[in-house]
DNA sequence: GTTACGACCTGCGAGC
DNA sequence: TGCTCGCAGGTCGTAA
């Protein structure tokens, strides 16, 4: 499942492979990977021939494709999503919702999705803080860890605030970008906190170590090419990362902790599962 | 304004 | 063997 990490890897292949490359071509085999782009998949393909991509950016989930006309490509991998840079006598993936071909006659970008909770969608670049732009879509998006201009203080004073359970806190993209379920569990068993711990119990120091873990947990997972569990989070060359041999809580349900030898638990969460130690990760006294 | 929850979607594995 | 059902989960819209 990609996250911060695994978007990140993939944004830098794209960077590599795709920076300075005029689009010749745009094929959308499945209307539904450019749903976000409101005028359709026709206006989506008109707009995109023809245009030079001059950098990858990231936010968080979210990547952009900048272009030369003050657009932007915004991309979303969702749940299974991939950006793939395949030579042009490649087989079409099973999947394969869009794809563009370029007008040096190299590789092509295909974005391949088995769930299609992902997209492209064409957006205007708007001008917000420190002098950057963004799409309109990712204007709402916190700034993530390994972003320069990230706060620590808004995070800290920011979820101090909230009336929630911790793990639901760091999974607003809006609060901070870039944790979904996989290093949210692994943030909170570093963290020693249950996930359902209440924000407002959360004192100064047990933010600042969450985030301080949260950082430490993307970075690492980054080093080695990110978390893979299948063939569904791959690079742009399609190669799987390390990082899911390290993992401590996610998916690991009656496997011994690696902190304190009890069995791992697995309990449901807003319609999905959470993993967590017991003992190092004690239930909330009011709660129990 | 803030929080919670269901819908979206497809492939796979378990159970019958 | 073949069918049904539950599960995986990021984002968004809607309800409370």
């Amino acid at each position: 499942m990609p996250e911060l990490p695994e978007v990140e890897v993939v944004r830098r292949g794209l960077d590599k492979w795709v920076t300075g490359r005029t689009i010749e071509t745009t094929k959308v085999s499945h209307s539904r990977a450019t749903r976000n782009h409101v005028a359709g998949p026709k206006d989506f393909v008109k707009r995109l021939n023809g245009r030079t991509i001059t950098s990858v950016n990231r936010r968080g989930k979210f990547m952009w494709l900048n272009l030369d006309d003050d657009h932007a490509l915004v991309t979303h991998l969702g749940m299974s999503g991939q950006v793939l840079v395949q030579p042009l006598d490649a087989e079409p993936e099973k999947h394969l919702r869009i794809r563009c071909t370029f007008t040096d006659g190299g590789r092509a970008m295909h974005f391949v999705d088995q769930r299609t909770f992902g997209g492209m969608a064409i957006e205007e670049l708007v001008a917000t803080d420190h002098g950057q732009y963004l799409p309109e879509p990712v204007q709402h998006i916190a700034r993530d860890p390994l972003d320069p201009h990230f706060d620590p203080e808004s995070f800290i004073g920011g979820i101090r605030k909230k009336r929630t359970q911790v793990k639901r806190a760091i999974l607003d993209q809006t609060l901070i970008s870039g944790i979904g379920n996989i290093y949210a569990d692994e943030s909170l068993w570093r963290s020693k906190l249950h996930w359902a711990m209440p924000t407002e119990r959360l004192t100064r120091a047990q933010a600042t170590e969450l985030l301080r873990h949260a950082t430490e947990v993307m970075t690492e997972a980054l080093a080695q090419g990110g978390t893979s569990f299948d063939a569904l989070y791959v690079n742009v060359n399609g190669e799987s990362g390390y990082f899911s041999r390290e993992l401590n809580a996610y998916g690991r349900e009656d496997e011994p902790c690696d902190r304190c030898g009890s069995l791992m638990v697995r309990e449901a969460f807003a319609n999905r599962s959470s993993f967590r130690c017991p003992k190092c990760q004690r239930t909330p006294r009011t709660l129990s």
